[in-house]
This record gives structure tokens, sequence and C-alpha cells, in this order.
DNA sequence: CTCTTTGCAAACGATTTGCAAAAAT
DNA sequence: ATTTTTGCAAATCGTTTGCAAAGAG
């Protein structure tokens, strides 16, 4: 109990309620510095009851108040990562086929915003996602 | 019917047979150079009667074909472009208020790449997409 | 003639929604 | 006390699939 209290200052600092699926929600996410799926997320979070849809809304309630990151790989589904000040702005590789993720944690597209911007295009973000064989799988 | 064979020459040197609504979805993506969603096309396609699943397999099998990329935005579907050798490698930027898709005609990828190769990575291949404010929308 | 493609209808799978009850502050 | 969050079940939506009939080469 008492070392949750971090959990639970985070979610006030983001105006959002404590309850017990958001501790142990932002818990896991904070212990994996690692984009996850929901069910990964479902099939770790076995501690308590709760509702898949209600972990889709506590999914997306922490995404709007920039907790995590809702990451699209094209599978199909989503993924969910702690937004961390640490790794602040990076990218990811996937393997093609063990489908393991890293991190890439630098960033390039500082010359197409400035070719953006002169086109006349504010407030630009980006998506970045490489793909490839790794080592292991080579 | 004279100048459709083409596009009947297009299909077949791909190794996909032609057909009357393979031969409309190819006109209709080779006359727009523009991520189009399986809807847009839909609206457009309406001169012959097909189903929908037949315009979701034929995309695919354009796909597979390479006669076309599919694009994900991030949007909750998927968009088709044609693939063609004068727009070859390129990005795209999105508005994020009325959605319009702009073409960003150069890559900058090198440095990641050489990065991912250094890493132990083959095969690799990447996603970059940009989301602003577009000119007339600011 | 053989293999591929089609239409139809039903299935899919991730995510979302309506609603009334329960919980948080 | 008020507002937010939950559980449940049903819905949504883009896309896919099984199957038997039709079409292409």
């Amino acid at each position: 109990m008492v070392h949750l209290e971090k959990y639970i200052d985070i979610l006030h600092t983001h105006h959002l309620k404590s309850t017990p699926l958001r501790l142990e929600l932002l818990k896991l996410l904070s212990s994996k510095h690692h984009p996850m799926t929901a069910e990964e997320i479902q099939k770790k979070l076995t501690t308590i009851a709760y509702d898949q849809a209600t972990l889709f809304r506590s999914l997306k309630k922490f995404t709007e108040a920039k907790l995590i990151n809702t990451i699209d790989l094209g599978e199909g589904f989503l993924r969910y990562e702690i937004h961390c000040k640490v790794h602040s702005h990076h990218h990811h590789i996937m393997c093609n086929r063990c489908k393991k993720i890293e991190v890439i944690p630098f960033c390039i597209s500082q010359e197409i915003e400035k070719y953006l911007t002169k086109t006349g295009y504010t407030n630009i973000s980006h998506r970045m996602d490489f793909f490839g064989q790794c080592s292991t799988c080579k």
C-alpha cells in the first residue's frame, strides 16, 4: 500500500481519479519501458478484477493525459508505452520475424520539418517506425 | 475498350487476371496519385457492379503484386495508392484539421538505417508520416 | 479444362458505447 | 453530494473468410 502513493500522486497530478485498475495499470506500464498491447496488459494484470472496457477506457484516459503514448505499428492493434522523460522522443524498430521491438533513441526529422514549415505547415508532428530482421533472426 | 489494353497488359505483367473490377480499379488508382480509402474507391467505382469483398480482395492482390502501396496513417482504416516509379519513394503529410494529404517527395532515413545496420538489422524498411496544420487551415 | 475470381452472407477482432450501479473525492 | 468510473452486454466498423457458382485464359 505504502509505495502505491507515488502512483496515486501521479494520477492526481494528471487529474485522474485513483482506482485499483488505474494503479495497477500505471504500475505495470511504468515497470516496462516497452510498448505493450492491450492483450499483453490483460495477461499481466491478474491481481485484480476488471472489465476489458474499463481497461480500454483507462488507456484512453492515460493517453489524453499524456501519461502514456499510443503506438501504432500497423499490426492491426495498438500498443501502449509509458510516456517517460528519460527516453523522451524516440522511435521503434520491430523485427519482421520475431516481432521484437527495440527503441531507436534518436530522431532525424529536422530536415523534413524545415521543409514542411517552409511549405506552410505548423504544429508538425510525425510518426516513424522501422522494420527489419534482427541479428538473432538473421 | 481500346485503351483499356494498357491496363490489361499491366495486370498480366503482374500475373493478375483481368476482370472488370480490376480494370476499373487500376484505372481509378492510376488516375489519382493520392492515397484513397476503400470507401472513397467505392464511391467512385459506380460504373460496374461488384461486391465489397471483391474490392478488398483485389486491393490485397494488387498490394502483393506491388501494383499499389497500402498506407496506414493511423486513421483506423487503410489507404491505397498506385505504386509509381515517378514518385517512387516518398512520404506523406496529413493536415490535422482538413485531413488533406500531400506528398513529401524525399526521404531522410539514411542515418537511422546506418545505425540499425550497425546494430545488426538487415532488410530494413520504414514508415514515416507527418501531421500538421496546413496553410489554408491555419 | 483448370485455376482464379466472384458474390453472398456470415465471421472477425480490436475497440467503443449506453446505461444504470458503484466508487472516488 | 457531485462527478467520474465501472461492469455488463451489445454494437461498431473496417476487413476477412467459406463456399459454391461464374469467369478467365
